[in-house]
DNA sequence: GTGGATATTGACCGTATGGTCACTATTGGC
DNA sequence: GCCAATAGTGACCATACGGTCAATATCCAC
C-alpha cells in the first residue's frame, strides 16, 4: 500500500561505504555521495537522515563485515597460528582492500575503514570513539581467543600472555593499515608479516 | 624600510600546526587557523599563500622536530637498546604527545601528525604521499641504525636485518599512534613496549 | 618629514556545503 | 478507480567555505 523503493538498500549502502572509506568523512560531500549512490539528494536525506547517520551506517556495514570476514578467514586451517598468518597475508594482500570500484571510481588502496575513521574522528566525538573502541576490543578478542588455542597447541609462544599476544599484534595490524594508505609495497609488508608470525611461533630448545 | 610582522612567525606556525593536528586538514577552517593564530584572514594570506600551504609548512615543522626529537632522545644512553625504550617511552607519554595548547585549546591525546596526514591525505595527493614517504623512510634509517649499533653491542638479536626489526618497529609505532587517537589507556601501551623492547633483545642460550 | 616598502585590515566574492520541503509519482488494498 | 501511504524529485535555503583586494597603517632610510 505504498511506492516500493526504486533502490536496492544494500547496494546503495555499499557505494556509500566505498567512498567514506577511501575519502574520509569530512572529504566526502553529499555531491560524492549522490554520484556513486546514484540517488537524489532527496532521496538520500529521506532514507538515511543525514551525512553522519549515513557515515555510521556505512561504517557499521563494514565493521561487521570486517569482523565476520575475520571469523571465517580464522575457520578450516591446520592450526590456529596458521589461520593468524592466513589473516595478515589476507590484509596484505590487495583483495581485502577496497578498490572503490562503485560508481567507476579508480582502484586505491584504502588501508581499513575502521582505522581511518579512528584518526580522522575518534578523539573529537565520543560516540564513534566508543563504537571504535568496542570494534578494536571485538578484534583482539578473536586474536586472543586463536592464539590461546595455539598455546594449548604447543605451536604458539607460552612465555607471554595471549591477550598480550593479541594486543601486540592488532597494533601492529593497525600499523600496516596506515603504511597501505602510505602506498607501501605489499612484499615488504608481507616481509613483515612473516617474521612477526614466526616471532609468535613456540621455540623449542636448541 | 618597510613595515615590520607584528606576529611572531615561530609561534603563529606552532599554533596552526596544533590545529592542524588535532583536527587534520579538511576539518580546520580558515577561522579556526585566524582563532588560534590570532591573526586576521588577510594577514594569513599574505604571509602563508593559502590553507594548503601553510598545512604543508606546518607538517614539515612537525616532522623536521620530530626527527630531531628522535636523533636527541636516542643520544646519550647506556646502550642502543636503552635509547630505543627510551624513544617508544617518550611516544607513550603524554608529554610527547600535543596537547594542542596554543589558543587556549582543551588537552587532547593527537597521536602522530604525520600519521594523521598520512591516514587522511597520502592516498589521494602525490605530493603529500612523497613527503610522507621520505620521512618514514628517514625515521627507519634512524632505528636501523641504532638496531644495528646495538647489534655490534650484542644486545638486540642478530638473527634478523636490523632493517627488517627498524621496519617493524616503525610499523608498531604507527600502530600506537592509531591507538593514541582511539583514547586507549597508557598503562597498556606501556606494557606493549616493554614487551617488544623484551622482544628484541639477544637471547642467550638456556 | 617625506617616500618607498611592507603589514594589517575587513569588506567582499563566488561557490560549495549540508539540509529542507512542497510537489509529483507510484504502489497495494479496498 | 479511488485512497492512504510511501518514494522520488529538484528547486530552494542559510550558511560556511577558501580566497581576494583596495584601502589604510606602520615602519626605516634618507
Amino acid at each position: 500500500m505504498a511506492r516500493p523503493r526504486q533502490f536496492d538498500e544494500d547496494t546503495v549502502l555499499d557505494a556509500a561505504m566505498a567512498v567514506f572509506w577511501a575519502k574520509g568523512y569530512e572529504a566526502t560531500s553529499i555531491a560524492d555521495l549522490m554520484a556513486v549512490m546514484n540517488l537524489k539528494k532527496g532521496s538520500i536525506y529521506k532514507a538515511f537522515t543525514d551525512k553522519r547517520t549515513l557515515f555510521v551506517m556505512a561504517l557499521e556495514r563494514y565493521m561487521e563485515r570486517n569482523f565476520t570476514g575475520f571469523k571465517q578467514m580464522l575457520e578450516g586451517h591446520e592450526s590456529p597460528l596458521a589461520a593468524l598468518g592466513h589473516v595478515l597475508h589476507n590484509i596484505v594482500s590487495e583483495e581485502h582492500l577496497s578498490t572503490a570500484e562503485a560508481g567507476g571510481g579508480q582502484c586505491v588502496v584504502n588501508g581499513c575503514f575502521m582505522v581511518n575513521a579512528i584518526v580522522e574522528l575518534a578523539p573529537h566525538d565520543e560516540e564513534f570513539k566508543h563504537i571504535l573502541q568496542r570494534q578494536v576490543a571485538r578484534i583482539e578478542q578473536l586474536l586472543e581467543d586463536t592464539i590461546f588455542q595455539g598455546q594449548g597447541f604447543g605451536e604458539i609462544r607460552t612465555d607471554r600472555d595471549a591477550a598480550d599476544l593479541a594486543q601486540g599484534l592488532m597494533v601492529f595490524i593497525q600499523g600496516l593499515q596506515t603504511d597501505a594508505r602510505c602506498g607501501f609495497p605489499k612484499d615488504k609488508t608481507e616481509r613483515l608479516c612473516r617474521m612477526v608470525m614466526d616471532d609468535m611461533r613456540q621455540k623449542r630448545a636448541a
